[in-house]
DNA sequence: TCCACGATATAAATCATACTCATCGCATCA
DNA sequence: TGATGCGATGAGTATGATTTATATCGTGGA
């Protein structure tokens, strides 16, 4: 489902939004600082995004511009959301880049009716090519691999590794069939080769490492949190 | 330059728009009816509609809702007019597929932001040719790079290359993808001229060369500084 | 001057070996 | 019947040799 950012440092407003937009099935997360939405933001793009033009640390239509310069976030969807209601206002925001805009106060309907709008004039489905498993976030545009944030450095097989199992995650996959599919169904002779990399994959992943379970006689499991 | 359909019946109000968009630098015609407009519509798409709800011959919310099933109008972007400031009205305009919508009375400068945003939104008149990644601004119109605002010196190959990461910054590119796209889909014989380039462009952008990072196995990325 | 190519150097990832540890089934014994 | 111990098998770990990928350099052609 669609992720949408709130940015508002006003937390009657953000609840509201948040509230809304969770009950017509989108799934939200609140910053309440422009600092917090780009730390989050550097890990995964949203759908779209509710910025308030008047925040604690940056100015909302610094942060179009921003967004704007970089082809990572030059294209996601942007709703600004403003008190002041004049027109000068307005026209900065839209000229900047900004997607549309809501005054407040504005109706939960309207809201919605935007929100959903722009999602579908942008939407086109931007195919997510993010995982996220417990605390562990894959992003394969990127080649990286996140547990709690942070990066986490994996050489290639190791990602491709991890990459399958997060893929199959809650399956079982057979020994054999990990070799199959990440070394090539050529690969021979008998060694501790996977298991090898299975030791240093729960090593890097650290905590979140414990996620994969040895399933003895079979193979191995991601556990992804639902027994 | 773009073209514009105005579909309204208040020869006042047509008026106005029609003068501000041409001030503006737009071509424009204006329809009194839905009819009319839907003639010059088959033999010509405009690059945008302002749209009247009220209309003497058919409901403007019902023309949308038409030209949305139509392959040839579905993206055709649309701005709604209304005069009914009711929010209802809005949320059944936008639900029927329209993505902007302007209520009267309204101010030039706002009618021509909206304009100008929706046009934007729908890639006419991209004109911004830069990118900036981290300390560097590539500008394709002047062919010319700037790391920390001076300027660096770089042969085409090199832009070419760069340029390609930099508009693909936080995604990395296969060496492959990247020989096809910069050196043609011909190109032969594996050699290390890729890496050959991509040392001299870590050169010449001095501190902000490491932004590109190798992804052993894969190809190299720019990374976009958010981490 | 710019670029392609090949030789060589450097760095890193991968794998095989040898070993240790854990688990399970089974037989034996109380 | 249940507890205990043993051995077999499967899985985990450490290490270093080997392989592979990338970086760098020098040469010569366009």
């Amino acid at each position: 489902m669609s992720m949408i950012y709130i940015v508002e440092d006003d937390r009657n407003i953000s609840e509201i939004e948040s509230f809304s937009l969770r009950n017509s099935g989108y799934e939200t997360a609140v910053f309440e600082t422009a600092g917090d939405f780009y730390e989050t933001l550097a890990v995964k793009i949203p759908s779209l995004v509710l910025l308030d033009v008047m925040l604690p640390d940056e100015d909302g239509l610094h942060i179009v511009e921003k967004l704007r310069k970089d082809p990572q976030t030059q294209k996601m969807p942007i709703i600004m959301v403003t008190a002041r209601g004049t027109e000068m206002d307005k026209v900065k925001g839209l000229d900047l880049g900004a997607d549309d805009y809501l005054t407040k106060p504005f109706g939960v309907m309207e809201l919605i009716s935007r929100v959903k709008a722009l999602l579908r004039r942008s939407g086109e489905a931007r195919e997510d090519r993010q995982v996220t498993i417990g605390d562990v976030l894959l992003d394969d545009e990127r080649h990286a691999v996140y547990v709690d944030g942070a990066q986490c450095e994996l050489t290639h097989k190791e990602y491709e590794l991890l990459k399958m199992l997060m893929l199959r995650a809650g399956i079982v996959t057979g020994r054999t069939e990990i070799l199959d599919q990440v070394w090539g169904t050529d690969f021979q002779g008998e060694s501790r080769t996977l298991d090898m990399h299975i030791k240093t994959l729960r090593q890097k992943l650290g905590r979140a490492g414990s996620m994969i379970r040895t399933v003895r006689n079979v193979g191995y499991i991601l556990d992804n949190g639902m027994e």
